[in-house]
Order: C-alpha cells, then structure tokens, then sequence
DNA sequence: ATAAATTGTGTTGTGTACAATATAATTGCA
DNA sequence: TGCAATTATATTGTACACAACACAATTTAT
C-alpha cells in the first residue's frame, strides 16, 4: 500500500459515480433530441407532467437545481410552448408553472424514451443491480448535510 | 400500473445518478478549494500525478473527456504552474503535458482531501455499498456502444 | 406599526460538457 | 510518389451548474 493509493483515479468512487452519470445521459440524447428537449429540460419536464401546477421553487427543490439553472431553463420550455408562466396574486415573488397543452401532448411522445431505454438495454444491469443501485445512490443523496 | 408511471422522476435510474454524482462533487469542493482546484481539474491532476508525462489526448481517455473540455482544462493548470506543455518532436501535432514541481507539491497538499473525505464519512456507506456500488457503475460504463 | 429577517426569484461570472467544425501533421496505400 | 484517410488538437456554440450577489415581497418580532 504505497502512500499515494488514495489519489489513483482507480481508487475513487466519485470518478465512476460521475463518469456513469454523463454516459447515461448521453444514451438518452440521441431520443431526447427526436423531442427537442434537453436532459435537464426532460427531466424538469417529469416533474411538470406530475404535478401540472407548480412553484418554480419546488420544481428546484424536487430537481436539486439552483435558481441559475432553473431559471433559464424554464424561460426555454416557456419558449417551446410546454408550459405557461404567471405570478401569484396572493405573493407577487412566487412564480407558477403552469403545463400547456401542448407540453401534455409531449407527454405521449416521451413515453417513447424510457419504452426505448428497455428494450435498447442501454443501462444493462439485472434488476437486482438495478434496484440496489437506486438504493445506494438514494443513501448518498440522503446523505445530504 | 399507470400508462405513465415510467415518466415518473422516482421511478427513473438516471435520476438518483445524476443527483448522486452531483451531490459528491459539492461535498469535495470546501475541500478542493483550499486546493484552489475544481472537481474536474483534480481528477485531471490524479492522472498526471500518476503519469508524470503524457499527451493529451491520453488524458482525455482516461477521464472520457472530449477535447472541447480538455483543451481549457489544461490552460488554466499551466496558468497555475502545476503542468508544462510542450510538442512532441516526432508528432508535431502532440501536445505533451508534464508536471511541474509546484505540481508534484500539490500532490502532498491534495493527500488530506480523500483523508478528510474518509473521516467525515462524505460518502457514508458500508464497505459492501461502496464495493458493490463501484462494480455496477463500472459495469454501466463499460456498457458504451 | 415598523425594522429586521426571511423567502422567492433573477442575474452575473466561472467552469465545465459536448457536438460540430476546422486544420495541420502524419500515415497508408494505390 | 502523391493523395486520401486518419489523427491530434483547437475553436465555436449551446446548455447546464452553481456560487455570489441583488432585490423586492412577505413575515416575524418587538
């Protein structure tokens, strides 16, 4: 065990953590550009097509995104058509979301995506690594200070 | 069952991945800062700490970065003096990095930043997990088309 | 009632990421 | 040999991602 173990690249957990990460996502570019969506802007767009009415605020929070990241990003799906923006008469600071009929007709596309994912088996793991894998990572992400 | 329970965020893979790799990489970057050195530059340093000397796209491979990402990268660790570019001789076309000895004191510095991560338990889970956990990401990167 | 603290959002700046394109150097092959 | 293909790298453009700061609206505490 040589003192310099720990910096090898091969001895980190964060580098195939993050590494995995881009590759998934770059698997779904090639279905999300037939959509003209993002990554980001999909899965923002899950949490819309859940709720249809939402706080820009809780949108981020269920995301984990900044408001720098949320706020162009929701200025584009509005540019796209998918959603409406408006402020609360009862607080002038909070921003609703707000899914347009054509954001829902999207909706249907999508479901193309993850059908796609399967059978394309582009994340090839067992669903017994599959669900352990989500067990994991949530314990990292509940992890949180 | 719903039609569209696979457009659901918690139902996704993708997702708890995303967020996972992202909260890592904030919980190295107190740590990283006192290094004045971002997630991605340390992970860079690591291989040329271990190679002393390589080309760049070498480098790239290794952190499976197009040279879009790399070309800046490199730039501002020459500008903080922890590398040398030169041309090969040979290949003209080859860029060589080397690092410097303000680099190779870095590394001394950098060996608190894993130490601190271990004992703050930044990424608390059982050795099991974190075995388990690097085996089946690896498994999703090696998976490339 | 009013100052102080909090909340919700926006903006700016820095640093990735990567696709697409460009280009110069090198290699391979007819 | 000469030219096409390949290789190594750089640049441009788009889109995050987040820290830091700003600011107005609202709430809280006195």
């Amino acid at each position: 065990m040589e003192k310099y173990d720990c910096l090898l690249l091969e001895n980190q957990l964060c580098f195939p953590l993050y590494v995995a990460s881009k590759e998934v996502i770059r698997k779904y570019k090639p279905l999300l550009d037939t959509l003209d969506l993002t990554y980001t802007q999909y899965i923002a767009m899950m949490v819309i097509w859940q709720e249809k009415k939402l706080h820009v605020t809780e949108l981020g929070k269920k995301l984990y995104l900044d408001t720098g990241t949320i706020s162009p990003l929701i200025r584009k799906l509005k540019e796209k058509g998918y959603i409406t923006l408006s402020r609360d008469t009862k607080d002038e600071r909070v921003q609703i979301i707000e899914v347009t009929t054509l954001g829902m007709e999207l909706r249907e596309k999508a479901l193309a995506v993850p059908n796609t994912m399967a059978k394309n088996k582009c994340i090839d793991l067992t669903v017994e690594e599959a669900v352990l894998l989500k067990k994991i990572l949530e314990k990292i992400i509940e992890n949180k200070d």
